[in-house]
DNA sequence: ATTACATATGTAATAGTATAACATTAGAGG
DNA sequence: CCTCTAATGTTATACTATTACATATGTAAT
């Protein structure tokens, strides 16, 4: 019980807009489209798309939250050190999305590309699975 | 020059739609938007947003392109067996996009999430990268 | 050749995603 | 208080993609 407000320390230097869009997305824990959001925020003061799109860009820049690009939606970071980097499995049967946790990820994923003798300042990493639930059934 | 028209013989199959928008892509070697195609495309008799995006779809379905699915926009393969998954870099700086040829990519690819016991179908990976020419300017 | 079926086309309308432009306001420092 | 920067509010517009429906084309069996 003691997480239960554990974001708004975090979510302080946040400005109004910023912070009911986190809040929402938080709470949620699945991928909203940004027309969603906006929908759901009508009765907190949200009136424009910018509006939504501002507070979203803002929260990626921060990595609070993620783009997932092959299906324009966003989410809620469930991890706290990848910075810009993203990586998702994406059940391809009921939608479901889970934010990768391997703390070895970003050393693997270097040298995957090694050859190329390229630096890379970020990665999306989409990847379409079964998840347990679905393969079963 | 022997392969000026190389991709005759292997386009043989496909519909006029379908073979214009190939050609369109394969001659370019970039990401081209769908309305890019559109435009380039009037005076072969393509009119509607719909005829491009039904030749993509299935030129994507056949695995001779690809969607980058951040920029929303398409190429055509530069590899022969990824199927239906992809692995692209793109620089940040000049947008220049390079598919990876790695053939061990897949087996490595499936390493990295084989902690979750899900059974990867596809993948799409986008490497955001400095190139080697923005890399020295 | 005729039928049947699946696939592709053509066209118009509409839905969904995202940004430009500009005026105004709120906060952080000096 | 003044200044600068970042965020807001609002309207309009651009960009991306699909629905719906009528028509045509290709292929294979009868
Ligand atoms: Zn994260
Ligand atoms: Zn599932
Ligand atoms: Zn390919
Ligand atoms: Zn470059």
């Amino acid at each position: 019980m003691s997480s239960t407000h554990s974001h708004s320390k975090k979510n302080q230097s946040l400005t109004k807009n910023q912070r009911i869009v986190l809040d929402l997305l938080q709470n949620s824990g699945e991928p909203l489209k940004a027309y969603f959001i906006l929908d759901s925020l009508k009765k907190e003061g949200l009136n424009s798309p910018l509006q939504v799109y501002r507070a979203l860009d803002k929260l990626v820049e921060l990595g609070k939250i993620h783009k997932i690009e092959s299906i324009n939606s966003f989410i809620i970071c469930n991890n706290s050190n990848c910075a810009s980097n993203t990586a998702f499995t994406i059940c391809e049967r009921c939608g479901k999305v889970k934010e990768i946790k391997n703390k070895y990820l970003k050393d693997s994923v270097s040298d995957l590309v090694k050859d190329n003798q390229l630096e890379i300042t970020r990665y999306n990493l989409e990847f379409y699975v079964l998840c347990k639930s679905c393969k079963i059934n």
